[in-house]
DNA sequence: AAACCTATTGTACTGAAGGGCAATTTCCTA
DNA sequence: TAGGAAATTGCCCTTCAGTACAATAGGTTT
């Protein structure tokens, strides 16, 4: 049950290159995004977008992408432009010109429900809302606390310095350090800031 | 130049499985991934990791992703658990026990260097990749702060220390502290970790 | 022009944070 | 019962954070 596929580029080249790599010869060809909308595509239906001239509204994006897995193809790839493309809803982003085998590669990817994006981008994606995890007592890392280190996480989290952690816990302060020093390390950053941002940034 | 691959599993079942599916007999088999990290193992190696009894800490994980590719695979897909290794690096995310095609598909796309991830966490990674963008123009902080004292901030936020801010602004530590000296005041706090409660705190 | 604000940097000081090395105690498991 | 984590602490050391005291320079406001 293949969906069907649309190619959406000024350049018909390009659109025969995309059909020869992709060995679909029958498919639709569109001259931009704003056409596709004014189709009655079918839905769920594959939709490769040459991003070299887009002169086309977000709105049409994001519809797009709503109705049909877009992958957004690009004759200049950027970071940048690949967020956007993605955060609008596309299913991936890669060099319009793209090896054969790559296109093949991202086509039956994301005809296979996935996405297709490059390692940089994804790099981008994390690193951006960095390591930023859910406190939830569900997170894998709560689990692998003890007990006195989750007293003394929860007494970071009120933004309490060592000596407090310390008076409140009955314990030295050299202890506080020593079981903060344990959860750093299991939660691979290096000082309280970070452990703070993991906890609460989300 | 097929790099080792690597099965991560206590369950010699699941590693045949993986190993048929993707025809890779010869595949070294772990048990767990704290062991990868104690072995010699080629770098940028593909390693499939059964999240099914994961009691490994973070640190664990992140440095087995810098070294190898690391395809992450649970018996119980949660977007939650998806992210969360996406986070640490990984470079796909999916059903331990999925189709066969479907595995083969993961293979190819992180060997050819992409991520394999599903359309529901991609969603969500956008999502907040997105909402994370307009934390400064609009927040009611622009309205207190100046520019560099902004600019500060937004670098603090993201964990950094002074060092790291001055390079990252080309100012020297001593101006750096300056701005923060004077934004601690604006805000009515007396060091960062209290600045950063405040902000994400509320 | 004078007053004022912002950005910038320097020197030097105090105190907190974090970790290396080492020891003790308790409690649990092979 | 011996071995092994977890908790505890001390001493000492390095680095970082924050501030007091000061100074220079470029703008804006009055």
């Amino acid at each position: 049950m293949s969906n069907s596929v649309i190619l959406i580029t000024a350049s018909p080249a390009l659109a025969d290159y995309w059909a020869d790599s992709l060995g679909l010869q029958d498919a639709l060809r569109l001259a931009d995004l704003a056409a596709l909308n004014h189709h009655a595509v079918a839905a769920d239906s594959l939709v490769l977008v040459d991003l070299a001239q887009q002169n086309v509204v977000e709105q049409d994006i994001v519809q797009a992408c709503r109705h049909c897995r877009v992958l957004a193809l690009s004759s200049q790839p950027s970071d940048a432009e690949g967020l956007y493309w993605l955060q609008c809803g596309a299913v991936g982003y890669a060099h319009a010109m793209s090896t054969g085998d790559l296109l093949l590669q991202m086509f039956e990817t994301v005809a296979a429900g996935g996405t297709w994006v490059g390692r940089s981008i994804m790099q981008q994606l994390c690193a951006r809302f960095g390591s930023r995890l859910p406190a939830t007592p569900t997170s894998p890392l709560a689990a692998k606390l003890s007990e006195r280190e989750l007293a003394v996480v929860e007494a970071l989290r009120q933004g309490k310095a060592n000596k407090e952690i310390a008076r409140l816990l009955d314990i030295s302060e050299r202890t506080v350090k020593a079981h903060l020093t344990s959860v750093f390390q299991k939660f691979g950053v290096e000082d309280r800031l970070q452990l703070l941002l993991k906890l609460t940034g989300g």
